[in-house]
This record gives C-alpha cells, structure tokens and sequence, in this order.
DNA sequence: ACCTGAACACCGTTCAAGT
DNA sequence: ACCTGAACACCGTTCAAGT
C-alpha cells in the first residue's frame, strides 16, 4: 500500500528463499539426501537453524522448492524443437538430464510434488508437443503421465546403482556373490553382459518403446 | 558341532527375525514409512529397542528384509502360465500388487536392494520366461530392468497419489488451483480427463507398449 | 521485521550391566 | 546367550527474547 514498505507483502524475503535453495542445492550435491540437514544448511548459509523456519515453514517445503528449481533449466533445450515428435523425446531426456544432474535428484523428484511454473510448464508443454502429434487430451495425459513415471523410475535405480556410498561397492559385490551362491542360472548368465550395461541407452529403448504408438 | 546346542551357530535367533520383519510390514501398513520407528517396532514386538540391533544390524537391514518378505507372494499366479509372453506381464502385474499391498511399499522397495530368494527368484523367473520368448541374455535382462523400472516409477506415483496424509487432501486442492491460475490450458483441460483415471489401465498400457517388441 | 539462543520431543545406535 | 536401561549424538520444529 505505503510508497515507503520495501516489496516484501507477507512473511517471507523472497528473494532470500532463492538463496536458500540454492545453498541447499549445493549442500545436496555435495553430500547427498540423508546429509542434507536443517543444521547443516543453516550454517552453510551462515544463519542460525530457527531462521530458516522464516523461509520454510517445513524441511518438505524446502525440498519441493528444491525440486522445482532443479526443473528449471529443462525446457530449453526442446523448446525449439519443430517435429513434435522428437520434441516429446527431447522434453524427456531433459528431465532424465536434470534429475541426473544432482546427486540424489531422483529420490528429491520423487518425494515432492512441487506445483511451481518450472514443473508446471514443463508438463504443460510436453502435454503440449504430445498433443501436436494428434493425440486427444485424454490420451496426450496419459502417455505424459507413463513417460514421467518411467523417467522417474529409470533415474531413481540410475542414482542408486552409481552410488558408490557407505557400503555400496560392498553391495555389488554381495549381489554377485548371491547370484552365484544361489540357483540363478539366467541371472549369472546376464550378469556378464550387463556389466557396464549403458544405462543411458536402455533410457532410450524404453523412452522409444513408450512412445511407439504414437500417430 | 555339539549335539547339544541349539540350531543357532552365529549370532541372531533367525526364528525371531521372521517374526520381527512381520511385525515391522504390519506398523509400516498401519502407519507409514514416515512412523515407522525402531522404538514404535520394539514396543509392537514387546521388546526394548536395542534388544531389535540383536536381529538386525541396522534399520536399513530391517527395511532391506522387508523388502525381501514383500515379494514372497508375488511369483505364484504366474509360475504355472504356459505362454512365456503372458507370464512375463503376470510377473509384473505380481510385482504390482506386492508392492500395492503395502502402505509405502513401492518407497520401501525402491529404497532398498534385497539379494533374498524372492527378489533373485522374482528377477530369475521373468529373465527365464524373456528368454523363453526368443530374446537372448543380454535383451532379456534389458527388458527386465525396463519394465522393472516402469513398475517400481509407477507403484511410486500411484501410492503418493492414494496418501490421504497429513495435508495431501489440501495438496490436490493446490495443484488444482496452480493450473486453474497460471497459464497452462493443456493441463487445465487434462484435468477433467484425468479425475479418476484408471491407474491399473494406464498401468497396463506402460507394460503393453514396454512389451510390444517381444519376438 | 528479522534473527538468536535455547529448548522440546523425538530419532538411530551403542553398550555396560544384569540374568 | 539374550535382554534391559541408560546413555550418546544427533534430528525437525518452536518460540521467547533481543535488536
């Protein structure tokens, strides 16, 4: 109202949430989901636990503005795409590019379900590209919903199996011993030929089975 | 090595670790993920919690067995399927109603890697019914962690969408409300297409298209 | 209006001491 | 051999009091 008040309308300093967030981004990537602490972050930001309460009134809220930022830059590579077709595949990959960007990305997508412009336009627009091919409303949604789903899938176990954590690579090596402990024969077989399996290309087989049928 | 001990050589009574995992899938199914506790299991099983780190070396471990101990039904409606293309989806359908059957089971299964009988059985059986198509090792385990990784995407979303949580009621509300106020006319018209949709059928058509190459 | 400092009610995990 | 009881080092969240 009053020319005097700085912009700032209710409660938050918007323009510092921005900074938490992208602190907490950092913190994140640098240490995973399970260290990302309320604490750890306040002193990253160099303010004290309580304070960040003023930004987000929940570690959930804080996570899901997380996620939406880490949409941000996923639209721009498609956007310009013509033929709806390979702009559908190109909206796709830059979601699997952007959870895979950050460590633990997938496992942050996943948990939230942020309702801001990144991730809102970003369905909006593969709704958009699926619709150009002739797909109806009905059916754009629902190979939209089906290609989010496996994206999301695919990248989560992507995350888990690069994970080189606690006792991971221990891991690994207790799943080739079981296999081979136990009556497992197609799973010792396929166990050479998946070593170093390209994930990147099974992403593809399955982005490309998925959208087979469209017109 | 003597006659007179009992049948325990190492350290946990293996007898009671059955019993506490069923314990721990009965409080995940009443209360959540989010609530199950290792004090909230030990009073359940009628134990103090450090008395669970006898079983158990870790909650990790715990939600690993359960992991395990969710999948011990799902192979059976399928096993005795002639067609090996019609017992590959009965797998996957049976993995679907696994996780389904618990509160939070799709978050507990992709949160974890038991190397159980279940898991490596589950994973042996739909690799052996692939092969049995005509694909060859590296195309059947290709095609399995495909559909794996659908299912598991999939399960996820569907149980995050059921969660009559704390404020997830409200959270609909919200989402509802964003697209009605941005600017996203492909989703605002989705939506009335989407209330209700039918996620077993959208489901099946993921697992269809995933399928579709199959010789 | 914003931040501090301190607390509350929890966690997972460990470990002496009992029996 | 197994369990108890109590502690350790944390959590997320709240809120008076300061400025």
């Amino acid at each position: 109202m009053t020319a005097h008040q700085p912009r700032t309308r209710g409660r938050p300093p918007a323009a510092d949430r921005a900074h938490v967030t992208a602190a907490a981004l950092r913190l994140l990537d640098e240490e995973g989901l399970d260290a990302l602490t309320m604490r750890k972050l306040a002193s990253a930001v160099g303010v004290q636990v309580g304070t960040l309460y003023g930004y987000f009134p929940t570690k959930t809220a804080l996570l899901t503005a997380m996620a939406e930022e880490m949409l941000s830059g996923c639209r721009a590579a498609a956007d310009g795409i013509a033929d709806p077709r390979e702009r559908v595949l190109a909206f796709v990959r830059g979601l699997r590019t952007a959870l895979l960007s950050y460590r633990d990305g997938a496992r942050v997508y996943a948990g939230t379900h942020a309702i801001g412009p990144n991730t809102l336009g970003f369905a909006e627009s593969l709704n958009g590209a699926l619709r150009e091919t002739g797909l109806d409303a009905a059916a754009a949604m629902k190979t939209a919903l089906l290609v989010l789903h496996f994206a999301t899938g695919h990248v989560l176990e992507e995350q888990a199996a690069i994970q080189a954590g606690p006792d991971l690579p221990v891991g690994v090596g207790r799943l080739r011993e079981a296999i081979e402990d136990g009556d497992y024969p197609h799973l010792a077989e396929a166990q050479d030929h998946l070593t170093g399996a390209d994930l990147t290309e099974l992403f593809e087989q399955g982005l490309r089975l998925l959208t087979a049928d469209l017109p």
